[in-house]
Parts: C-alpha cells; structure tokens; sequence
DNA sequence: ATCCCGCATT
DNA sequence: AATGCAGGAT
C-alpha cells in the first residue's frame, strides 16, 4: 500500500479541520507559552496566561525568580520551566529584545542556540522558530510520530520524519504551523492514544484503524 | 488512576 | 530505556 505523501496528508488535515489555527499571542508569548506547554494541557497555559495578563521580557529579568514561579504554577514543573523562561528572555536581549532583529538571524543558528539553553529540546525550539521566529523548521511532538506510526510509516527516528515533511513541502513557516496545528487536532480529535476512528479523514487508508 | 503539544539525567 | 519533575483536569 502507497503511503500519502506530506502534501495529501496535509490536504486531507484540511478536509477535515478546515482552515488551520495559529499559535496564539505576540512573538514573546508565544515563546513564553512554548515552554509552559511542555507536557501540560494547554488549557493549564490559558490559565497562567490570563493571571499575568502580558508577558513582559523585561519584567521577566527584574522580577524575583520565585514570584516568576508562582505565575506559572499552573503549569506544573514551575523551578524548571520558570528557569528555561529566564534563560529564553535572557536569550532574547541578546537580540534588543526585537523579534525582527531575531528574525533576520540564520534559522539554523538560532535553532541550535535555543537547544543549547537548558530546558529547550527539539520540538520547543522547533515551535518558537516556526511560530514566533517565522523560520520553517517543523515541529514534531508525539501526536506526529503516533499518527505516522499508525499510519504505517516506518521511520526509524525524527530525523527521517523531518525529512519527510520538509521535503514534501514548500519550504514556507505558515505552512509548517498550520500543519502542526492540524496534526494537533486531529491527535486530540481521532488518533488518540485510544483511537476513534469514526469519522477519520485517513479511516480507509490508515492500516492501524480500529474499525 | 491516567493524561496533558517534554526535557534532562542516568 | 527508564525515571524524576508538578500541577490540575477528567
């Protein structure tokens, strides 16, 4: 059986989802909002997010690590994420806390930057350059490698998986986030880690349905 | 009890 | 490959 290439795969997202979503917020919200996110529901950063009101870098710098941590408890793993979210604003200021200054920096300089600062792994790094940065570098969390998985690729590591996208598309940052937003979705609408099937976009060419 | 758009450490 | 990290929702 053919597998769909990256672009049927995503057309057919959007037969599904309709129009994708976009990362919500300003560019430094969404970083903020990145590391909040990791293994947390996202309705737990909505939360945090409402109590602080706007998140400020400058703020970030001056207000005592442990008000930081209150801010974001919600959240879960508060030392660890309010460090990461100090050490991402301080990163910032290496860039006049200016999102274009950012922007104008090489996408594979900055991608290994925010992966050497503590508490960012791949698919953090992955989100702030496509979401907030505009880089198109695409992101892939454990709603891709379950839905590729069942859906019978065999990729041995994400290397390959990253192949596989960024090779099947144009090279364009909107694209990468609507496709990320879309696999979310369907990761938490259908292929789930308990799959409902019904009403499947993939149902008749997916080998792992549960029918 | 299990899960949530992980990461670092061992 | 396994585990600790944190807190809240279902």
């Amino acid at each position: 059986m053919e597998r769909l290439t990256a672009q049927q795969v995503y057309d057919r997202l959007v037969e599904g989802y309709g129009k994708p979503r976009w990362w919500p917020g300003t560019p430094y919200e969404i970083m903020v909002s990145a590391v909040l996110v990791q293994n947390t529901a996202w309705t737990q950063v909505e939360k945090a997010l409402t109590a602080w009101g706007k998140p400020e870098p400058s703020t970030v710098l001056t207000m005592p690590v442990e008000q930081l941590q209150e801010m974001i408890r919600p959240c879960g793993f508060t030392k660890a994420k309010a460090a990461t979210i100090r050490g991402v604003t301080e990163w910032y200021r290496g860039y006049g806390f200016d999102i274009e200054q950012a922007r104008t920096a090489d996408q594979h300089r900055l991608r290994r930057e925010l992966l050497g600062l503590k508490g960012i792994g791949a698919e953090t790094a992955d989100a702030m350059l496509v979401f907030a940065l505009h880089k198109p570098s695409f992101v892939i969390d454990a709603y891709t490698r379950r839905f590729l998985d069942r859906m019978g690729y065999r990729f041995s590591d994400d290397r390959q998986i990253r192949r596989f996208f960024e090779s099947g598309l144009p090279a364009d940052y909107r694209v990468y986030g609507w496709y990320h937003w879309l696999l979310l979705e369907h990761g938490k609408n259908h292929c789930r880690k308990q799959p409902v099937c019904e009403g499947c976009v993939f149902s008749e060419v997916c080998p792992g349905r549960a029918l």
